[in-house]
DNA sequence: AAAAAGGTTGACGTATACGTAAACGGTAAC
DNA sequence: GTTACCGTTTACGTATACGTCAACCTTTTT
């Protein structure tokens, strides 16, 4: 498995997947500024190509994962520790153990959060109902009305 | 319904249960700062008495959203636009058009929120009996360790 | 060789969401 | 009356997460 390669590298090629941080931004939609700042923030540590950044597949699985911890209202120092303990955890029981209370404590927070979605997702489908009853109401009744699908139907008499 | 109410107002009483700025901070375990900052931001507008500001159940009802809002990623400013949409949606089928298709953007974000967090929940959970697993392993082969149930076993040679 | 298209490191600017302190007003208790 | 406690406005400070230049390399294309 981890023998040798009897290849000889060309260039690029080392010996796997990679990116460049224009690559990974385009994939993504977000700037390379950021990708760069996620490095800064020691979230990130790709290899270097003379002065290049060059991402592999690991670094692109946690960018995908910053991006949805962002999402979800993590913090990039959040993020950074919980990096750095799933990196240290592999070995000693007391690092294990205090990966395992930071575990709990995430998905005690996440099930709040779940909580609060789906109240919140309830409360808009009510809202959006109400609404189209409203709006069904409103049809039937004035059918002189003009002026239908408007994006911004915002105030007109602006300065 | 709204015929003038036969009793004399004593002092603080306005017709129903009311708070003041104080009790509501203690109540959702936040600042006054943060409330009156809220207000400023233009999502509440409680009544005045003099010059303090008194909370009805509606500007109660109201902060709670604004929490659960927070903890689901939303801004300030979304919040507060989105309640002067539901404010202004009373009536004008544009209006209300319009609101409809706010309602389902951000149902599509909650939706994507929710697939977020149902991912994240699962790999947490396989990282958590992965390491309970690594854990038990290591128990039944050093029974000699120390040291057990430490907080934050993180570098212990620091400055 | 010159331009265009990527990359690099500073360094300063900005929006959001408050914290913190100053300086003051009202009123209830001692 | 003065201390304590609650409230008020004004204003500056701060952390997070980048945006936005500037000024400079490479490498490729023309």
């Amino acid at each position: 498995m981890t023998h040798p390669q009897p290849f000889v590298l060309r260039d690029n090629d080392t010996g796997g997947t990679t990116y460049t941080i224009g690559e990974l931004a385009r994939e993504f939609g977000i700037t390379t500024r950021a990708i760069r700042f996620y490095e800064d923030e020691g979230l990130l540590s790709p290899q270097r190509v003379g002065s290049k950044r060059l991402y592999r597949r690991r670094d692109r699985a946690r960018l995908k994962l910053i991006l949805r911890g962002k999402r979800l209202g993590f913090t990039l120092a959040e993020m950074r520790e919980a990096f750095e303990l799933y990196d240290e955890a592999h070995g000693e029981a007391r690092q294990l153990k205090y990966y395992l209370s930071v575990l709990e404590e995430k998905r005690a927070q996440l099930l709040q959060q779940r909580q609060d979605l789906e109240e919140t997702l309830e409360e808009l489908e009510q809202s959006y109902s109400h609404c189209r009853q409203l709006l069904e109401t409103q049809e039937r009744q004035g059918k002189a009305t003009e002026e239908k699908d408007l994006p911004a139907p915002r105030s007109s008499t602006g300065t």
